[in-house]
DNA sequence: TATGCGATATTCT
DNA sequence: GAATATCGCATAG
């Protein structure tokens, strides 16, 4: 394994795709009194500026500041009353956007994450950004802070040699949901999702996520 | 592998 | 009052 450095902030593509495309290989450590945690970031989604699906589309709140802050931050909030997310945010002050991260490849402190999670396999402590936030031990007190700074929450570079780098729509969202924002590196075993959606391409007709599933089952029920 | 469902906080309408 | 950048468990094929 090759020697994780922290990266500069002049690291980061100044531009929100690029960056969630770039973060791909990297490296997320948290250094906390239980212990290090560490992981390679195996996949990400983009929410750009003007993204309807994105937390910064209707101005910035309370909730959603450290999404304005400049590149390199990162915006912690709380949804469905169960799962913390973690994103980086990605553009210059003043400007909202960022990037989720998804799933993480366990590196340092495993057994910490199996502890944390309450499960053993591997692959699933971190796959899911409801569940990279528990392994890692991020919570809504991580909200704005400086991942390029010299804290204990930072983004590390390779450990070792990328793969490729596949692309594909967005997953639970359901506006703007074909938007080909999701970056992740194929063939992974950690990468969260439907196996479909993640192969190199090609951009599939779009399928129903979740919500709208069930939103068309409740219709129906009502209906009759 | 896929689909369905409940739990549950915060924001927005 | 509705929607939501989710998870874990149940059930079915």
């Amino acid at each position: 394994m090759r020697k994780v450095r922290r990266l500069p902030r002049s690291a980061l593509p100044a531009d929100t795709v690029q960056l969630a495309r770039y973060l791909i290989g990297k490296t997320l450590v948290h250094d906390t009194e239980e212990g290090r945690t560490s992981g390679r970031i195996v996949e990400t989604e983009a929410y750009v500026v003007g993204d309807a699906a994105g937390h910064a589309y209707r101005g910035q709140t309370q909730r959603n500041r450290a999404l304005f802050l400049r590149r390199g931050h990162a915006y912690v909030y709380f949804i469905y009353g169960v799962s913390y997310l973690l994103n980086v945010s990605s553009e210059q002050a003043g400007i909202g956007a960022g990037v989720l991260l998804r799933a993480l490849e366990p590196l340092e402190g495993v057994d910490l994450m199996r502890k944390r999670r309450g499960i053993e396999r591997l692959e699933d402590l971190a796959r899911g950004p409801g569940r990279l936030t528990v392994a890692m031990g991020v919570g809504i007190h991580d909200d704005g802070l400086d991942l390029c700074g010299d804290g204990a929450l930072w983004l590390g570079t390779e450990a070792r040699p990328t793969g490729e780098v596949g692309v594909s729509i967005r997953i639970g969202i359901t506006r703007e949901a074909h938007r080909p924002l999701r970056f992740f590196e194929t063939g992974s075993r950690f990468v969260s999702g439907p196996g479909r959606l993640n192969r190199v391409l090609p951009l599939n007709p779009e399928p129903k996520n979740a919500t709208q599933r069930r939103k068309d089952a409740k219709e129906n029920k009502s209906r009759r």
